[in-house]
DNA sequence: ACTACGATTAAA
DNA sequence: TTAATCGTAGTC
C-alpha cells in the first residue's frame, strides 16, 4: 500500500499544492486515479472560493486544518472533492477536477451506469473520471466523505506515485466561476498537458 | 413559504 | 442550448 501524503504536504501555499498534487493518486476504497487536473480557492478575497461567500457553517473544512476532504453537493445531482489546504483559521483548498482511472475501472464504470460489456470502449473509459462530477460518481464520493482526515484515514488519501514521472504542466484560468468578477480570470487551474481525462471546457 | 441559482453533465 | 434537480440563502 502507498503511504498517504502528510499534512506537511497540504499545510503549503495552496497554489503550490495544487501544482503538487498532479500526478499523485487518489486511493479510495480500492479505487485508484491519477490526478491530471485541480484548481485553487483561495481565502476572502477570492471571490470564486467558497469560504468568502458561503456560509462558514456550510463550509466548515475549508476553514479547518489542511488535509481534511471538503465535499460538497452542487446543481442538485453533483458532488466536488477538494482538498484543504494552508493553516487552520484559513479558507483555502484544491479543487480536485479530473483523475485518469488506474486501478478499480470495473467498479468506477459500474458506479457511473455502464455495463460490463461497455468497458473496453475508449469512450466510456474517457467518460469515466474527466470532471469534477464525474469523478466524485466514479469514486462514489458522497457527503459522508466531507471534513475527514485524509493524511490518516486507511480507506481515503492521496500517495506519491512510486516511480517518477515527468510532464508538463499547463496554466490558465478557472471553469464554471463567471460570477468571481476579476478572480474569474486568474490563472488558478493546473491541468496535465495532453492528457486525455482532462475535463472539456 | 417562496424563489433563485450554482466550482456540472448529458443529450439534442 | 438546455433541462435535470436540490441544498442553501435571501426575501416575503
Amino acid at each position: 500500500m502507498l503511504k498517504p501524503l502528510g499534512k506537511a504536504f497540504y499545510a503549503r501555499d495552496t497554489i503550490t499544492v495544487a501544482k503538487d498534487l498532479l500526478g499523485k493518486y487518489l486511493i479510495k476504497d480500492g479505487l485508484v486515479g491519477k490526478i491530471v487536473e485541480t484548481e485553487a480557492y483561495i481565502g476572502t478575497e477570492d471571490k470564486a472560493c467558497h469560504g468568502n461567500w458561503r456560509k462558514k457553517e456550510t463550509c466548515a473544512p475549508m476553514w479547518g486544518p489542511a488535509g481534511f476532504s471538503y465535499v460538497y453537493f452542487t446543481y442538485g445531482m453533483y458532488f466536488m472533492l477538494n482538498i484543504v489546504s494552508e493553516k487552520d483559521g484559513f479558507p483555502a483548498a484544491v479543487l480536485i477536477r479530473a483523475v485518469e482511472p488506474v486501478e478499480g475501472i470495473e467498479k468506477m464504470a459500474k458506479n457511473r451506469g455502464y455495463k460490463a460489456s461497455e468497458i473496453g470502449n475508449l469512450k466510456v473509459l474517457k467518460n469515466l473520471t474527466s470532471g469534477p462530477g464525474k469523478l466524485t460518481q466514479a469514486f462514489n464520493i458522497k457527503k459522508a466523505d466531507n471534513n475527514l482526515d485524509l493524511t490518516k484515514n486507511p480507506h481515503f488519501y492521496i500517495a506519491k506515485s512510486s516511480k517518477k514521472e515527468s510532464f508538463e504542466i499547463v496554466k490558465t484560468t478557472r471553469i464554471g466561476i463567471n460570477y468571481a468578477e476579476e478572480y474569474t480570470h486568474k490563472p488558478w487551474r493546473f491541468y496535465i498537458k495532453n492528457n486525455p481525462f482532462v475535463s472539456k471546457f
